[in-house]
DNA sequence: AATGATATATCATTTTGTGATATATCGGAG
DNA sequence: CTCCGATATATCACAAAATGATATATCATT
């Protein structure tokens, strides 16, 4: 992440999951799951972009914490964010397709 | 890219734009003129990224390529993979979607 | 012939992502 | 009550990906 332009593929799954309260590992298994394990985000990868977005601002650690779990959320910012890219993927999407249509083999 | 999976943003982008023949130049200013600056692929990415796509066998040097411009296309195998990306991605939105409604804060 | 846009290319560096590994705790089976 | 697998976080060293800077050459226009 140069700053705040776009979202990495692995920042985004994990930004995605916690729009709602979530720990690392339960992030970590959400994608795994709901990609049916076409995405894997390593527990290396995992910690490293956790620690990235505190940092940037993007993601928070909330109350119900504790010692052994550390829950996170997206903060304002975050989703401010996150719905950003979201549009621009839309668009990258738009534009593939259109290109399939006219190019058709 | 790690092979075949996933395709990063930069890739995806190329491979998009290379539905239609076009020469490596012409896929620069395309990418920057359609998403309106906010995605720039520089001739260092550029480049490397379409020697590597060749390699994969994902795009291929098009007949109508003279000494001054390399004009590549995707292959049929490029065709799949883009399509089957752009299924990755719709399932990555729909999530993050139904993320931010439920979290709504 | 000079200049700016077009066009391809590579080097050195930075940024990102990851496999391996370490450490600790929790819950249940035996 | 202890052993063990799942849960949970963390970091190191390395690999992969992307990029800024730079080089070189050609084309079109002035």
């Amino acid at each position: 992440m140069k700053s705040l332009e776009q979202l990495t593929d692995s920042v985004f799954y994990i930004m995605a999951a916690l729009t709602e309260p979530r720990h690392g590992y339960a992030v970590m298994s959400l994608i795994e799951e709901t990609t049916e394990g076409a995405f894997v985000v390593g527990p290396a990868s995992l910690y490293t972009i956790i620690k990235k977005l505190v940092v940037e601002q993007l993601i928070q650690l909330h109350d119900d914490s504790d010692s052994r779990r550390k829950v996170y959320v997206l903060t304002d910012k975050g989703r401010e964010i996150l719905l950003e890219d979201i549009e621009r993927r839309k668009t990258m999407i738009h534009l593939a397709e259109q290109g399939l249509q006219r190019g058709q083999k």
